[in-house]
RNA sequence: GGGCGGUUAGCUCAGCUGGUUAGAGCGCCGCGUUGACAUCGCGGAGGUCAGUGGUUCAAGUCCUCUACCGCCCA
C-alpha cells in the first residue's frame, strides 16, 4: 500500500483544512483510487457526472452536484462495489461562442472577419484553459471522480457519436427538415428551441386597429395586438365561425394600412371571442399560433424581418427600421390616418432569450427538427412502469406532463461553435448526403460539388447522449457492456427537461436500454435572502472562496446537511461556520483520543465485562450505524449527515468522551479500545459526506489501531450495523446516570451556584438500580460538580431534611440539602412550572389509557407503552406534588 | 388557464411509511478558560406546526376547502 502522504506527528490544536487537503486529493489520485476495476462478479454502480458548461467556473450549483454525487459514489465505493464516478465536460454552444466574441470585439474584431477556422482556433485555446479551472476545481472540492475517463462532448468519441445518432435518426425520418415558427435571438443570432426560452410577464399594451373592407365604404373591422408592427406582415384577419358580431364578414378582403395590402377575413376555431373584438390579425410569420392558422387555411407567409432584427423590404416605408423603433413609428402613423380606435394597457408573456435575456422573435425559418414523439413514448413507459424512479416522486408528474405534450425539437443553431450538421448539399442535383466521415461526394449524383450545412447542432443534443457516449458509443466496448445502463443521474430540478428526459429518450433509442435507473433531482441554492444567485445581482457565492476560507468540508457540510430532495436551501455564512466548527470538533476529539492512545496502548487493559458506559456507547454507535444505512439506502442524504454529526457531537463527546476520563485520570486504560473503535467506525460513516478531515484524522488514528488493511478511509468498509451490540438495559441505565447529571447542573444553574462549589447531593433509587447507579458516583462527581454523592434508599420525601431541593426523575430521585444557596422563590417557581408541565401530561395520557377505543384498537406494544410511561410519570407527579406542598410551607 | 411546492422557535430549516412532553443550527439570556476543543462547555427562554372542516383510538404527518408566498408549463 501506497504510504506517500505524511501525518503530522503533533496534531495543532485546531483544525486547518488548508494543511491536509490538497495532500489527500493527491495520494488519492496517486493509488489510483478513483478508477473503478471492472469485476464481472459485482453490480457497479455508476454516475456520468452531467458534463459542466465549459463557460463557467465552478459555482454553487456545480458544487452542490459534485458533492452530492460524490457522498453516492464515496459510500457505494466503500460498499465494495466497483464504482464509476465520470466527468465531463460540455463545449456549450452559444454561451461559450459569446464569451469568446466578446473577447475578439476587445480587440475590434468579430467572428466574420477572422473567418469560421480561425475562429475555431480562438475558441479552442479559450476552452482548454477553461477546461483545466473545472477540473481543477472538481479536485478542489474532494470529487472523486475518474479522470482517466474525462470526457468533452467535442472530443473525437463524443462527436462520433452525434454524427451516428443524427445519421439513423435521420434514416429513420424522425429528424426532418422544415420551415416552422422557431425562436429567434437577435443578439445570439440563432435560432433556439422552446425549452431555450423564458417567459417573462411584461406590461404593453392592447393596439385596438381598424381595418378598412374592401369595396365597402367606411366599413371597418377592427382588431386588437399587442404587436402593431407585425401588421406589415398580415396575411388575413380570423374570426371564430360562431361569433355572430361578424356573420357575412367572413370571404370578404379588408385593405391593411401602410402596406396596402388586400387580405381575407377567415373564419378558425382557434379564434377566442373573448380576447380584443374577437377578430384577430393573422402573422403567419412571427407567430406560433398565426403559422398554425395559416397551415389550415392556406394562407401565405410574409416575413417582415431581417436577422438582426430589422425590418426588410417587406416592410415598405418601414424597411431598415428596428423591431421596436418600427413599432412606434407605425402608431404614430395609424393614428395620423385615424385608424387607431384605442389603446389599453395590457400585460402578456415576451419570450426571452434563456441565455442573453433578450426578447426573441418568433419567425418562420428553415431549420432541422427532431421529431421527438416516437422517441417521448418509450421514455414515458420507462417512467410509468417504474423501470425509472425519480425521486423526490413529484417530479414524476412534471416529467410526464412535459413528455405527453412534447413538440418537436429544433435542433439547428446559427452557430460555428459545436458539431456541425453532418449533411452536404448537393450544387448539381440538390440531393442530401447523410454521412459519418465526411464525404467526398454525392451520394445521389456522385457529384463533387457538395457543400455542408454551416448550421451546428443544439449543445444538448450532445448532452442527451452523454450517459453512453461517454462509455464508448457507437462502439461496443467493454465499458459500455459493463457500466450501462448507468445507476443515478444526479442534476437539479431545473436540469429535468435539457437533459433527463432527453437522455432517457435518446438513450432508449441508441442503446434499447434506460440509461439510469434513478433519477436524483436536488433543489437550487439561494442566497441569504432566498434570492436566486445571479451575476447581474452580484450576489453570487464562489465556493472556492468558501473552500479557503471555512475549507472544503465545511462547504459540503454547508451544502448537504439537514437538506431533502428537490427543495431549494439557503446558504448563509452561519452554516459555512457551523461546518467548519464541527470540523474543528471532530478534529479535537480525535486529538484527545490519540493522546491518550500514545500513553497508553490500545486494549492493553480491555475490561473482560465492559461498563455499562462502554456498552451504551456501543449500543448507540450501532443504532446510528443502522439508522445512516437506511437513510443513504432511502437517498436522504442529508437526515443520514445530521444523525452522524449528532451522534458524534451529542453522545460521543458530549458524554462518552467525559464518561472515559474518569476512568483513564484513574490510571485505567480500558476505554481506549471503545474510544478508538467508535471513533473510527464514526469516521468512516462521515468519511462520503467530508472526506479530507475523516481521512487525515483516520490515518492519525490508524497508527494506533491495525484493524485494518486498508490504505485510505475512502477504500476501507462502509460500517454495518452489529444489532448484537444493541443493549436497551444500558441504554435505560446510561439514560438515567446522565439525567442525574443533568437536573443536578440544572438547579446550580438556576440558584446561580458559583462554578467551583461542591454541592452535595443524594440520589434515591430502589434497591437494584441503586446497586447500579452506585458505579456512577464518580461520574456523577465530575460531571455534576456534586460531592459527596449519597446512595439512598426509602421514601426521600420522609428522608430529606428541611432545607432540601427534591428533583424527581424517571429513574431516580435526587435530593440536594442546600441551605447555603437556596432561593426559595426560584424554587417555587421551577417546581410549579415542572409540576404544571407533568400534570398535562399525566392527563392526557389518563385520558388516553381509559379510552376503550384506544385500548381496543391500538397495537398492543403501544398500549403498553403508554401505560409504562403512564407509571413512572405517575411516580414523578406524586412525587411533584409532596415537594409542592412542601414548599409552599417554606418561608 | 393547468400543475407543483412551501407556510413548524426571533432567523434558516429537518421531521421517512400517522404513535415519547415537536427537533437542529444560528441568534438571544445567564454562568464558565479544571490538560481534546472559546471554531468550546454548562444551563435557560422561545412553537395553539398558516387557517378551516374531516378521517382515525391517535394528525405537524392523511383527506377537503381557504389565504398568502414561490416555481414550472401553456
Amino acid at each position: 500500500m501506497a504510504d506517500n502522504a505524511e501525518i503530522e506527528n503533533e496534531m495543532p490544536r485546531a483544525y486547518e483544512p488548508g494543511r491536509v487537503e490538497e495532500k489527500w486529493y493527491k495520494f488519492w489520485m496517486e493509488n489510483g483510487y478513483f478508477t473503478p476495476k471492472i469485476d464481472k462478479n459485482k453490480k457497479p454502480f455508476v454516475i456520468i457526472h452531467p458534463p459542466t458548461n465549459v463557460t463557467g467556473e465552478l459555482h454553487l450549483g456545480t458544487a452542490l452536484t459534485a458533492t452530492i454525487q460524490d457522498i453516492m459514489v464515496r459510500w457505494h465505493r466503500m460498499k465494495g462495489e466497483p464504482t464509476l464516478w465520470l466527468p465531463g465536460i460540455d463545449h456549450a454552444g452559444i454561451a461559450t461562442q459569446w464569451v469568446v466574441e466578446r473577447l475578439l470585439a476587445k480587440e475590434d474584431l468579430t467572428r466574420h472577419q477572422l473567418g469560421r477556422d480561425k475562429f475555431l482556433e480562438r475558441v479552442w485555446d479559450w476552452v482548454k484553459t477553461y477546461r483545466h479551472t473545472i477540473i481543477e476545481q472538481h479536485k478542489r472540492l474532494g470529487a472523486s471522480l475518474d479522470w482517466t475517463r474525462l470526457r468533452f462532448t467535442m472530443d473525437e468519441v463524443s462527436s462520433r457519436a452525434v454524427r451516428t445518432t443524427f445519421g439513423r435518426l435521420y434514416q429513420k425520418g424522425l429528424i426532418y427538415r422544415g420551415e416552422r415558427i422557431i425562436n429567434w435571438c437577435p443578439r445570439c443570432a440563432t435560432a433556439l428551441s422552446d425549452l431555450e426560452v423564458e417567459h417573462q410577464d411584461l406590461k404593453g399594451h392592447l393596439w385596438y386597429v381598424k381595418y378598412a373592407i374592401v369595396g365597402e365604404k367606411d366599413k371597418f373591422i377592427t382588431v386588437a395586438t399587442t404587436r402593431p408592427e407585425t401588421i406589415l406582415g398580415d396575411t388575413a384577419v380570423a374570426v371564430n365561425p360562431r361569433d355572430l358580431r361578424f356573420k357575412g364578414m367572413v370571404g370578404k378582403k379588408v385593405r391593411l394600412p401602410a402596406v396596402n395590402r388586400e387580405i381575407p377575413i377567415v373564419a378558425d376555431e382557434v379564434v377566442s371571442t373573448e380576447f380584443g373584438t374577437g377578430a384577430v390579425k393573422v402573422t403567419p410569420a412571427h407567430d406560433p399560433v398565426d403559422f398554425e392558422i395559416a397551415q389550415r387555411q392556406k394562407l401565405p407567409l410574409i416575413n417582415i424581418m431581417k436577422p438582426d432584427m430589422t425590418m426588410n423590404e417587406n416592410a415598405g416605408p418601414y424597411a431598415g427600421m428596428d423591431r421596436f423603433e418600427c413599432r412606434k413609428a407605425i402608431v404614430a402613423d395609424l393614428e395620423k390616418e385615424g385608424r387607431l380606435v384605442k389603446i389599453e394597457p395590457y400585460s402578456h408573456a415576451v419570450g426571452h432569450c434563456e441565455r442573453c435575456k433578450t426578447i426573441v422573435e418568433p419567425i418562420a425559418s428553415r431549420q432541422w427538427f427532431v421529431k421527438i414523439e416516437p422517441l417521448a413514448r418509450p421514455a414515458i413507459e420507462a417512467v410509468v412502469d417504474g423501470r425509472i424512479k425519480i425521486i423526490p416522486e413529484r417530479f414524476t408528474k412534471v416529467y410526464l406532463n412535459w413528455m405527453e405534450n412534447i413538440r418537436d425539437w429544433c435542433i439547428s443553431r446559427q452557430l460555428w461553435w459545436g458539431h456541425r450538421i453532418p449533411i452536404w448539399y448537393c450544387r448539381d442535383c440538390g440531393g442530401l448526403t447523410v454521412a459519418l466521415e465526411t464525404p467526398t461526394a454525392c451520394v445521389k449524383c456522385n457529384s463533387k460539388h457538395i457543400e455542408q450545412d454551416p448550421d451546428t447542432l443544439d449543445t444538448w443534443f450532445s448532452s442527451a447522449l452523454w450517459p453512453h457516449s461517454t462509455l464508448g458509443w457507437p462502439d461496443d466496448t467493454e465499458d459500455l457492456r459493463y457500466f450501462y445502463p448507468t445507476s443515478v443521474m444526479e442534476t437539479g430540478y431545473d436540469i429535468l427537461f435539457f437533459w433527463v428526459a432527453r437522455m432517457i429518450m435518446m438513450g432508449i433509442e441508441n442503446t434499447g436500454e434506460i440509461p439510469f435507473h434513478t433519477v436524483y433531482l436536488h433543489g437550487l441554492i439561494r442566497d441569504e435572502t432566498g434570492e436566486k444567485m445571479s451575476k447581474t445581482r452580484g450576489n453570487v457565492i464562489a465556493p472556492i472562496e468558501v473552500m479557503e476560507k471555512y475549507g472544503t468540508d465545511a462547504l459540503r457540510f454547508a451544502l448537504t446537511t439537514g437538506t431533502s430532495p428537490g427543495n431549494d436551501s439557503r446558504l448563509p455564512a452561519s452554516k459555512m461556520e457551523a461546518g467548519r466548527n464541527f470540523a474543528n470538533k471532530l478534529w479535537n476529539a480525535t486529538r484527545f483520543v490519540v493522546r491518550s492512545l500514545e500513553t497508553g496502548p490500545e486494549g492493553k487493559n480491555a475490561s473482560e465485562f465492559p461498563p455499562v458506559e462502554d456498552r451504551w456507547i456501543l449500543s448507540r454507535l450501532n443504532r446510528m450505524i443502522d439508522g445512516v444505512n437506511g437513510l443513504m439506502e432511502d437517498f436522504q442524504f442529508g437526515e443520514a449527515e445530521r444523525q452522524v454529526h449528532d451522534f458524534l457531537w451529542g453522545e460521543f463527546c458530549d458524554w462518552y468522551i467525559e464518561f472515559a476520563k474518569i476512568r483513564l485520570q484513574a490510571n485505567d486504560d480500558s476505554p481506549l479500545p471503545v474510544l478508538a473503535d467508535v471513533l473510527e467506525k464514526s469516521l468512516r460513516m462521515l468519511h462520503p459526506f467530508m472526506p479530507f478531515l475523516t481521512e487525515e484524522l483516520w490515518q492519525n488514528l490508524k497508527k494506533y489501531t491495525q484493524k485494518t488493511e486498508a490504505g485510505s478511509i475512502m477504500v476501507a468498509a462502509y460500517p454495518g450495523a452489529d444489532t448484537a451490540r444493541y443493549d436497551p438495559a444500558a441504554e435505560t441505565e446510561i439514560e438515567t446516570v446522565r439525567e442525574i447529571v443533568r437536573s443536578i447542573r440544572n438547579v446550580r444553574a438556576e440558584h446561580k451556584v458559583e462554578s467551583q462549589r461542591w454541592i452535595e447531593a443524594t440520589v434515591f433509587a430502589n434497591a437494584s438500580r441503586r446497586a447500579s447507579l452506585a458505579r456512577y458516583s464518580e461520574h456523577i462527581r465530575t460531571l455534576a460538580r456534586a460531592s459527596p454523592v449519597i446512595f439512598a434508599a426509602g421514601e426521600p420525601e420522609k428522608t430529606a431534611g428541611e432545607n432540601t431541593l427534591v428533583l424527581p426523575l424517571v429513574g431516580a430521585t435526587v435530593v440536594i440539602p442546600m441551605a447555603s444557596m437556596y432561593d426559595i422563590e426560584t424554587e417555587k417557581k421551577r417546581v410549579q412550572k415542572e409540576l404544571e408541565q407533568t400534570e398535562a401530561e399525566h392527563a392526557r395520557l389518563e385520558v388516553r389509557l381509559k379510552d376503550e377505543a384506544f385500548l381496543a384498537r391500538a397495537p398492543q406494544a403501544v398500549i403498553e407503552k403508554e401505560r409504562q410511561k403512564f407509571y413512572t410519570l405517575d411516580e414523578k407527579l406524586k412525587k411533584l406534588k409532596q415537594q409542592s406542598t412542601r414548599i409552599q410551607e417554606v418561608k
